[in-house]
RNA sequence: CGGGGCGUGGCGCAGCCUGGUAGCGCACCUGCUUUGGGAGCAGGGGGUCGCCGGUUCGAAUCCGGCCGCCCCGACCA
């Protein structure tokens, strides 16, 4: 009856194999009925709320269990996206010697921490990890054959950041996944970064998220191309431009030359221009030999002549990605996961008090459902109908299915779907398990 | 970094103007009742009022300094 270890988050079935203690009596998940007085984005209110972030400092962010499984959902596809494109995962130090910042000129960024250890040595708190990979490029790459690469790891950055704000969205140490590619030349650098192109676009129609790849400004990296990947959401600190076909970074477009203002707004040859706030959850750059020239970073080619290496980078945030998730799909009952994201797939919901008949067939699903894998957060606390469904509906998890005295009259497990809190066909209850957790796997392919 | 606001029990707040030793709602603990949409009754626990200093017989309250947090803007490899 085990199923078979899968992350498939769009064809598969609802969970993975999953041992985790889900019973809501004994599981950290602090929901509150208030938000906290300061908070204004939605998924800072929202995601407290749900009892999936707490705070320790301006830009300081815990993730509670809960909170936890949804970010490592986010994580999880990423890391089968870079896989698939040949990435290799690695982890480098957040702690770093100042010297090679000090090659690259990028010691000198504000936004940078830097501290002094025991013995006086200077010391970084690094912000991306550009530095530590070139640094070993350059020591471990030496021929055209040791080429290309993709190396990626997640690892936390931290960032002296001048304002952190709502809740996880910006803050001052939160985890990326960045990757660097490492070409012999540029045509090399191309494929890499189109590999990324993909694996981005992929990733994100399998968070489920409303996105827009938009080309952005190199700005000062003196890059050779970029490009951002964009969520639209009401606390987005960016701005994209879209019409029919197209979507640009603002500041991008604002400097196209078919780019017209018209009144108080703006058109793209005749077509209104529409401005949306957006969160940026990935980026994209080639780099060129910015990083690889000053570290060191060469090969020898056929003919034993030496070359600076071509490198890309790709950063995407695992944390803005849950929060843009709640900011897109969130209503007025609290969080709406899609599926690819939801902490659990099922939200089972017992109602009567410990040691009735209906908890008894309450305990009989949970056991089933758990041995067949499936995700399952089991309210089995003692509270009131109420609060039970208020929790599950805040949490947001994507089935809810309630056992109470009626399903026992009916001999049906009721089920709610999240998106839009229908009510879904029920199902059997006590019946055979294959054909109910069959039930369970079809909705759940009707999920968004 | 400029502007604004706020720090009182776990959360949300009142009290401060007009100084007299801290209160409300929710949450929490115990008991009984209740159980299909955030329950009822009774009893109970928990706060150096952000920190330091000053004024005063007496400071959550007045004065000075510091720290922290939030919002708007600037910023955001």
């Amino acid at each position: 009856m085990a199923r078979a270890y899968t992350l498939d988050d769009r064809a598969g079935a609802p969970h993975r194999c999953d041992r985790a203690m889900t019973r809501l009596s004994e599981y950290l998940l602090p929901t509150e009925k208030q938000p906290p007085a300061d908070a204004e984005a939605i998924s800072h209110k929202l995601m407290v709320r749900a009892g999936l972030i707490r705070q320790m400092g301006a830009g300081m962010w815990s993730w509670l269990p809960a909170g936890w499984r949804v970010h490592q959902r986010a994580v999880a596809i990423i890391r089968e996206e870079m896989d698939v494109i040949g990435g290799q995962e690695m982890l480098m130090p957040v702690l770093q010697p100042a010297e090679p910042w000090r090659k690259t000129g990028r010691l000198e960024i504000d936004e940078l921490f830097k501290l002094t250890d025991r013995k006086g040595s200077e010391l970084v708190l690094a912000m991306t990890h550009e530095e530590a990979v070139t640094f070993h490029v350059a020591q471990l790459v030496r021929s055209y054959r040791d080429l290309p690469l993709i190396l990626y790891h997640f690892q936390v950055k931290e960032r002296d950041e001048p304002r952190p704000r709502a809740g996880v969205l910006r803050t001052r140490e939160f985890i990326m996944k960045d990757s660097y590619t490492f070409d012999r030349d540029q045509a090399g650098l191309e494929e890499r970064y189109e590999l990324h192109v993909g694996a981005y676009d992929r990733i994100m129609q399998r968070t489920g998220l409303r996105f827009y790849r938009v080309e952005s400004d190199v700005g000062m990296m003196g890059g050779l191309g970029a490009h951002e990947y964009m969520a639209p959401c009401p606390a987005g600190e960016d701005q994209v431009a879209l019409a029919d076909g197209y979507a640009a970074n603002v500041e991008v477009a604002l400097k196209d030359p078919d780019v017209q203002q018209a009144g108080e707004g703006y058109t793209l040859r005749g077509q209104e221009l529409r401005i949306e706030p957006a969160i940026e959850v990935g980026n994209i750059f080639k780099l060129g030999t910015r990083y690889s020239e000053p570290l060191g970073a060469s090969y020898l080619d056929e003919n034993g002549a030496e070359h600076a290496v071509w490198m890309g980078s790709y950063g995407i945030g695992p944390a803005r990605i849950v929060a843009a998730a709640v900011e897109q799909f969130a209503d007025e009952h609290g969080i709406s996961w899609p599926r690819s994201l939801a902490p659990f797939a099922v939200h089972l919901v017992a109602l009567g008090k410990p040691g009735t008949p209906e908890r008894a067939a309450a305990d009989e699903l949970y056991a089933t459902l758990r041995e067949a894998g499936v995700e399952v957060l089991y309210d089995d606390r003692d509270l009131g109908p109420g609060e039970k469904f208020a929790d599950a509906e805040l949490l947001g998890c994507p089935l809810r299915l309630t056992v109470g005295r009626r399903s026992l009259q009916s001999g049906e497990i009721e089920v709610q779907r999240r998106r839009g809190r229908e009510d879904a066909p029920a199902i059997a209850l006590g019946g055979d398990p294959n054909a109910l957790l069959a039930a369970v796997d079809e909705l759940w392919q009707s999920l968004p």
